[in-house]
DNA sequence: AGCACA
């Protein structure tokens, strides 16, 4: 079975919005590690590290460019089997580069990943790739320099050393993004926190216009939720957002919507660029819609 | 597109 199946842009749909089902697999169950696919050949390391480090429980991962297929792939292990599946629920699926629309394929790794040494701290990449075509040498190889050693192959009796298998991709599809750069939603809450209430100018174009036309809150509205998402799946998810405070959701007859508080608009912004689009288990459509509200929620 | 609680 290939895992990788990426579409070309204009393809048909063959069910773009599937959501992995975990397989009662007993071979797989009790890993802590994921694998991840469906990444283009110019990720970076820090890329998976920002996607994946705000899931619950995340412990360490790591990032391969095979030299097969001009693809990458990435384990990222998880302190619980049950954190793993929750990432993996929430994250497969999503679009990793909104101009190619390639979407993230994820499913548990053959065994769980190998910890860095000493508890290691900075990203594990292995390079296999003999032409950097994309001037991509500026990462280094550090801690685990060997090339087979990373994700751990424990007694498991595999025949093979990763969860790719052996169907590679034929490279066939057309990739050509050389001119333009890619993007991640994953997390860029890094803006600069200017406290100015700046309303409606229009010589600020461009710049400040996560939502629509609501000024910012450090309250948000989310909506795009699936019927059967729960308080508890989408306050998992925001918690583990600076500043997040409590979160209510209301259901006017069909779709649920919810209501998100923080300390303060910068918290409610970095969140609101962190988590939109978000893909959790429940959800059935393109994932979370996140707005500012239109008032602040009461004060507890 | 869908924005409540007081």
């Amino acid at each position: 079975m290939s895992l990788s199946h990426r579409l070309p842009p204009g393809a048909p749909a063959v069910d773009p919005y599937y959501v992995y089902a975990p397989r009662p697999d007993p071979q797989r169950h009790g890993v802590l590690t994921l694998f991840v696919a469906g990444l283009p050949d110019d990720v970076k390391p820090r890329e998976i590290h920002n996607l994946f480090s705000h899931r619950p429980g995340f412990d360490h991962c790591l990032l391969e460019y095979t030299g097969r297929g001009n693809q990458a792939v990435a384990f990222v292990t998880f302190f619980t089997h049950e954190a793993a599946l929750s990432a993996m629920t929430s994250l497969n699926g999503t679009i990793f580069d909104p101009e190619t629309g390639d979407r993230l394929h994820i499913e548990l790794a053959k065994s769980t990943s190998r910890r860095p040494r000493g508890g290691g701290e900075v990203y594990r990449v292995i390079d296999k790739r003999a032409n950097k075509t994309e001037g991509n040498a500026d990462h280094e190889n550090v801690g685990d320099e060997g090339d087979e050693a990373a994700w751990g192959e424990d007694e498991d009796g595999g025949s093979d050393d990763n969860g790719d298998g052996g169907s590679d991709e034929p490279s066939g599809t057309e990739n050509e993004n050389s001119s333009d750069k890619n993007e991640l939603s994953a997390d860029q809450s890094d803006q600069p926190a200017h406290k100015q209430q700046n309303g409606q100018s229009p010589s600020n174009d461009g710049r400040d216009k996560s939502s629509s036309d609501i000024p910012p809150c450090s309250t948000l509205f989310i909506a795009n939720l699936g019927h059967t998402c729960t308080e508890d799946e989408l306050k998992e998810v925001l918690s583990k957002e600076p500043g997040f405070h409590v979160l209510k959701m209301r259901r006017r007859g069909g779709m649920p919507v919810a209501f998100a508080d923080f300390t303060d608009i910068e918290s409610s912004t970095a969140a609101m660029n962190s988590l939109q689009g978000t893909l959790l288990a429940s959800s059935d459509n393109d994932g979370l819609h996140i707005e500012y509200a239109r008032s602040k929620m009461r004060k507890s």
